[in-house]
DNA sequence: AGCACGCCGACT
DNA sequence: GTCGGCGTGCTC
C-alpha cells in the first residue's frame, strides 16, 4: 500500500505528489485527507494524503510513513476540490492553498502543536462500593461526600477542599478521573431576539429565495440601507435549518460586531459557530471541530469562514457583497465570493449576495441574468432617507473655514441642542501621494486612464501608475495659480481642532490608531451608543453596519480623499462609502441630515450620493468603464515585478511586458511596465503591468509559463493578481 | 524551504 | 593543510 503525499512546503518547486510506503501497522489509519509525518530530504515534515494506491512509480526511492497524525479526516472531498480551485485561480501551489483554508491547528506543519482542551472530572469508583470506609481522614471523607453530591464533579472544585486528599483517593482507586474534551468558547447567555414580521417587499424576496432552496441559484439582493436584509437572512436560514441543512453567512470583519452576532446567537441558540480574527488559535480550532462534528448548523464569519467544512450545506449568504475585504490581499489572493460561488455550485444550493451598493460587476451580471436581481426599495419602518447637502469647500476656505463649513457647524449645534448625536467621517488619505490644490481642490489626472497621478518626490514628477504617463510637477496650481502643496489632514488634526474650538462637544475619535487594542472597537461603539459622547469622529470603519438611533447629523469632512485615490474604482468606492455613511443618519425617528464637504461640488458621483440614487450612479459609472475599458467590460490582471535591484527589476518588467504582448491575443491590452503605486517597500522596488482583456484563451497558459520562467530567477520576484480590487 | 555538496579564500 | 564562506540542486 502506497500513498501520494502533498508536502507542507509551500513553494512551487515541491508542488507535486511524493509517494510513500505505508507500513503494515499504519494501514488501518490511512485515509485521503489525513495528515502524515514523513521524512523528506532528511527533514521531518508533514503532508496530506491525497491518493491511496498499490503501484509505485519507477526509479525513485520510496520511504515509509512515520506516523498518521489525525484520527479524523481534515480535508474532505469538497475541501480538496476547493484547494485545486484556489491553485488554478491564484496560480499558487496546492500546499499554500490548503494552508490558507485551514485553521492553524490543522495545517500540515511539523510545528503545529495546538491541542484539544480537557476538563477533568472525578467519579466514585463503583467497584469499591463501600468507598467511605477506605477514607483515612476527615478531609478525604469530605471530598468523597462532595463528589457523591455533584457527580461527576469538577476536579478543580474538589481540589479546593484538599488537593492532597484528592490525589490520595485517586492513588487508592477510591475515586477515578474522567477526562472530557471541552470547547474554549462557552455559549454566552444572550437576550431574547424577537422575530420580526416581514413587510410585503421582504416577503417577496424571502419567497423568491426559498423557492430555489433545492437547486443551485445565484441571487443579488439590492436593498437600500435599513431595508431589513438581515431579518430576511435569518428567516430564510431558519427554514433551511429546520430541514436539517446548514448555512454559511459571510460578513466583512468590521460588521462582525457583538450586535450582529447577538441577533443570530439568540435566534439560533447553540447552533451557531462564529469565526473572526479575534479568536485565538485554540478557540478557532474548537469552533472548527464543532462544525466538522455537525454540532452547529450555522457559521458566521469573515473571509476565511467560507472554508467552513459544514456538511449538508443548504445556503450561502454573503452580506455587504461590495466590501473589498472578501479578497485576501496577500498570497494566495483568493476572493471569498468566488469560493462561495464554487461551493454553492458544488452543493447545488442557492447563494445570496446582498448589498445597498452592489458592485458594478455583479449588477452588470444581473442584467445579463447571471444573477437574479431582488430589490428592496423601502426602509422597514418607512423612515425617510436622510437629506444630503453638498458644500463647496473652495468658497469656505475663503471664509477661513478649513475643516468645518458654516453649514456643518450650524447643523452640529442644532443637533446638540436637541440632544442628538453627530458622526464625522474623514477618510485618511491613501498611502499614495496625490497632489491636491488647497485652494480650489484641483487634482492632476491621467488623460488616458482617468485616475489621479501619483507624486514621486525624488524626480518631482507626477505619474500614472496604470499606463506610465508622466509630467513634471508645477509649483502653482494650473487651475487657480495658487500654491500646490496641500497634503491634507487626518482625524487627529480634526480632533484637536474640535477640542479647541468646540470644547463643549464630547468627541470620540475612532481610527486604526485608537482601536488597535483588543475589544477597544466594541467598547467605543458601546460608549457612543450610551451617549457618553456627542460626536463620533473616525475613518471609514465607522461607516458600516452600525445602528445609532440618536445620530441625526453625518458630516463628510472631505469627500475628495477617496474620490482622488489613484484607482479606477475610486468613484465606486466614494459612492459606497458616502452612501453607507449617509445611511447612518436618522435611522429611527430622527430625520437625518448629511453634509458632504468637497472641492468638487459639481462632481457627478457626489450628486448621485446627495440624491441617494444608485441607478443614476450605476449608469454614469458604467459608461466611463466602457469608454476606458475597465471592469466589468474588461477583465483585469495586475502583475508586479519586484526586486532589490532597481535596474534588474526595470529590465525584467520590460521583458515581461514584451513577453505578454507577444503571447497574448491581439485584442488584449498590456499596459506598462510602470513603477508601482508605492514603488519601493523595504528597499524592494516594484514595477507593475496591467492586462486588460475580454476573452483571451491564451491568458491562463501564458501566465503559467511566465510564472515558471520567474521561478528560475532568484533575484526577481513575480506576483500575479487576477481580478484585483485595488491596483 | 532548507540541507548537502562542492568549490574557493584566509588562517593556525 | 583545514575551516568555513555561500552558490547550486534536490527532495518520494
Amino acid at each position: 500500500m502506497y500513498v501520494d503525499v502533498l508536502i507542507e512546503l509551500k513553494n512551487k518547486q515541491t508542488d507535486q505528489m511524493y509517494t510513500y510506503e505505508v507500513p503494515e501497522c499504519l494501514k488501518e489509519k490511512i485515509a485521503v485527507g489525513k495528515r502524515v509525518k514523513v521524512s523528506f530530504n532528511n527533514r521531518p515534515l508533514e503532508g496530506f494524503i491525497l491518493h491511496v494506491k498499490n503501484e509505485i512509480p519507477e526509479g525513485v526511492k520510496i520511504l515509509p510513513i512515520k506516523e498518521v497524525v489525525d484520527e479524523d479526516i481534515v480535508l474532505n472531498e469538497e475541501l480538496i476540490q476547493i484547494g485545486e480551485f484556489i491553485k488554478k485561480e491564484c496560480l499558487c501551489s496546492l500546499s499554500s492553498a490548503y494552508a490558507v483554508m485551514l485553521p492553524k491547528a490543522l495545517k500540515a506543519s511539523d510545528k503545529t502543536n495546538i491541542n484539544k482542551k480537557y476538563e477533568t472530572y472525578l467519579e466514585l469508583n463503583r467497584s469499591y462500593n463501600e468507598s467511605i470506609s477506605f477514607c483515612t481522614s476527615e478531609k478525604q471523607k469530605e471530598v468523597v461526600d462532595y463528589i457523591e453530591a455533584n457527580e461527576p464533579a469538577y476536579k478543580k472544585e474538589a481540589n479546593k477542599i484538599s488537593s492532597s486528599s484528592v490525589a490520595t483517593l485517586i492513588k487508592n482507586k477510591v475515586v477515578k478521573e474522567v477526562q472530557e474534551e471541552i470547547y474554549r468558547l462557552e455559549e454566552t447567555s444572550v437576550l431574547e431576539d424577537q422575530k420580526k414580521i416581514l413587510n410585503r417587499e421582504q416577503q417577496e424576496v424571502y419567497n423568491a429565495i426559498l423557492s430555489k432552496q433545492n437547486m443551485h441559484h445565484k441571487f443579488l439582493l439590492y436593498g437600500v440601507t435599513g431595508s431589513g436584509k438581515t431579518e430576511i437572512y435569518m428567516q430564510i436560514i431558519e427554514e433551511i435549518v429546520k430541514k436539517g441543512k446548514s448555512a454559511i453567512v459571510l460578513v466583512p470583519e468590521i460588521s462582525l460586531t457583538p450586535q450582529f452576532v447577538h441577533h443570530f446567537k439568540s435566534r439560533f441558540a447553540g447552533l451557531v459557530a462564529v469565526l473572526h480574527s479575534g479568536l485565538s488559535d485554540g478557540e478557532r480550532y474548537d469552533e472548527w471541530r464543532k462544525i466538522v462534528r455537525g454540532e452547529v448548523q450555522i457559521v458566521i464569519g469573515a473571509r476565511s469562514a467560507v472554508f467552513a467544512p459544514l456538511k449538508n450545506l443548504g445556503i450561502i449568504v454573503v452580506d455587504e457583497e461590495h466590501a473589498d475585504s472578501y479578497k485576501q490581499e496577500n498570497n494566495p489572493r483568493y476572493n471569498a465570493i468566488d469560493i462561495a460561488e464554487f461551493r454553492a455550485e458544488y452543493n447545488r444550493i442557492p447563494i445570496v449576495l446582498g448589498s445597498a451598493t452592489p458592485t458594478l460587476e455583479r449588477m452588470a451580471k444581473s442584467s445579463k441574468n447571471l444573477y437574479t436581481l431582488l430589490t428592496l426599495k423601502n426602509r422597514v419602518n418607512h423612515s425617510p432617507l436622510p437629506t444630503c447637502t453638498i458644500v463647496d469647500m473652495a468658497s469656505e476656505v475663503k471664509k477661513g473655514n478649513f475643516y468645518l463649513s458654516e453649514r456643518l457647524q450650524v447643523e452640529m449645534e442644532s443637533a446638540l441642542s436637541r440632544n442628538e448625536q453627530i458622526i464625522l467621517l474623514l477618510n485618511r488619505r491613501g498611502y499614495a501621494t496625490t497632489i491636491t490644490c488647497g485652494n480650489c481642490g484641483f487634482t492632476y489626472k491621467c488623460p488616458h486612464c482617468d485616475i489621479s497621478l501619483t507624486f514621486h518626490k525624488t524626480k518631482n514628477t507626477l505619474r500614472c501608475h496604470y499606463c506610465g504617463y508622466t509630467i513634471f510637477k508645477t509649483d502653482a496650481c494650473p487651475k487657480c495659480q495658487t500654491n500646490l502643496d496641500f497634503y491634507g489632514y487626518g482625524t487627529e488634526k480634526i480632533e484637536s481642532f474640535l477640542n479647541k474650538e468646540f470644547p463643549e462637544i464630547r468627541v470620540l475619535r475612532m481610527d486604526t490608531d485608537t482601536t488597535r487594542r483588543k475589544n477597544s472597537y466594541e467598547k467605543m461603539i458601546e460608549q457612543f451608543k450610551n451617549h457618553e459622547y456627542d460626536c463620533l469622529l473616525g475613518t471609514q470603519m465607522i461607516s458600516k453596519g452600525l445602528d445609532f438611533p440618536k445620530v441625526s447629523v453625518v458630516g463628510i469632512i472631505n469627500a475628495d480623499t477617496t474620490l482622488n485615490l489613484p484607482d479606477f474604482r475610486s468613484g465606486e468606492k466614494t459612492f459606497d462609502l458616502l452612501y453607507q455613511a449617509a445611511g447612518r443618519a436618522g435611522r429611527k425617528d430622527t430625520l437625518g441630515n448629511v453634509i458632504i464637504q468637497t472641492y468638487n461640488k459639481d462632481n457627478f458621483i457626489l450628486k448621485c450620493v446627495a440624491e441617494q440614487d444608485y441607478e443614476k450612479f450605476y449608469n454614469y459609472e458604467m459608461n466611463i468603464r466602457k469608454k476606458l475599458k475597465y471592469s466589468p467590460y474588461y477583465f483585469l490582471v495586475s502583475i508586479k515585478v519586484t526586486s532589490k535591484d532597481y535596474e534588474l527589476c526595470s529590465k525584467e518588467a520590460k521583458k515581461t511586458a514584451d513577453y505578454l504582448r507577444k503571447n497574448l491575443l491581439e485584442n488584449t491590452i498590456v499596459l506598462g511596465p510602470t513603477v508601482s503605486n508605492i514603488f519601493k517597500i523595504n528597499n524592494i522596488y516594484r514595477f507593475q503591468i496591467i492586462i486588460k482583456y475580454r476573452f483571451d484563451k491564451k491568458l491562463d497558459e501564458t501566465l503559467k509559463e511566465l510564472d515558471k520562467l520567474f521561478l528560475m530567477n532568484k533575484n526577481v520576484n513575480l506576483e500575479i493578481d487576477k481580478n484585483p480590487l485595488k491596483i
